[in-house]
DNA sequence: CATTTATATTCCGATATGAGCATATACGCA
DNA sequence: TGCGTATATGCTCATATCGGAATATAAATG
């Protein structure tokens, strides 16, 4: 699921799935990749539920399938559950940022 | 971004730094990871700004930083808002699904 | 039944990525 | 300064993954 997002292509499906339903040939279009890209990048999509398809004849109508972003949504909010519990003091972990993060994501030593 | 969020490691990772900052040596005990591999999982996570870290002697305390993971959800966010505006039309939608979706995932053909 | 159109699948090569091991760096301490 | 500990980095290999081309399947059409 996590790794079906993690791809930039499949993000690019997904978003042009997010104005409604578009068939194989349409996202061929749109996103100007070949037609055996997005069928394989859909079979992915489809693979963790994230998107469905309908049959319309010879042509398969793709929507995005929302609840089949729950893994997701639900681990990032239990992490940021998470997080917020532990960080509840956010004075000294401010206090703390000030003191050593000069240089947030040097690799310094 | 999304890309470090794809490797379960990683996600485990930042599962156990949910419950508060940890050094290297903590999350190599805990995940039963080799220290470079996690020493590198923390780079990767530490390149896209979702886990920072602070010096501490000669040890390195890790956290989440709950703002890096931004781009995530203000993608999802958008994203789902999108599906539902193009979907608004729920009893449309929902009749469609009983029309066609009797076999959600399966490679038909 | 042959052909055309729409989509899926297979095969292959290039490239990226993670794991393991060795090693380098940095810090604390005697 | 020399040693031990904590962490980071470099190298190599195995494997996964993406992209491309060819091909297979399925449906509509005549």
């Amino acid at each position: 699921m996590f790794n079906a997002l993690g791809d930039a292509r499949r993000r690019d499906i997904l978003d042009a799935l997010g104005s409604g339903e578009a068939t194989v040939g349409d996202l061929v279009d749109r996103l100007g990749c070949s037609q055996p890209q997005v069928s394989k990048h859909l079979g992915v999509l489809r693979a963790v539920d994230v998107v469905r398809c309908r049959a319309d004849g010879r042509r398969r109508l793709y929507r995005v399938h929302p609840p089949g972003l729950a893994p997701l949504t639900t681990w990032l909010a239990r992490l940021t559950a998470d997080v917020n519990a532990h960080y509840d003091r956010l004075d000294d972990y401010i206090a703390e940022l000030e003191r050593s993060d000069h240089r947030p994501t040097e690799g310094d030593h």
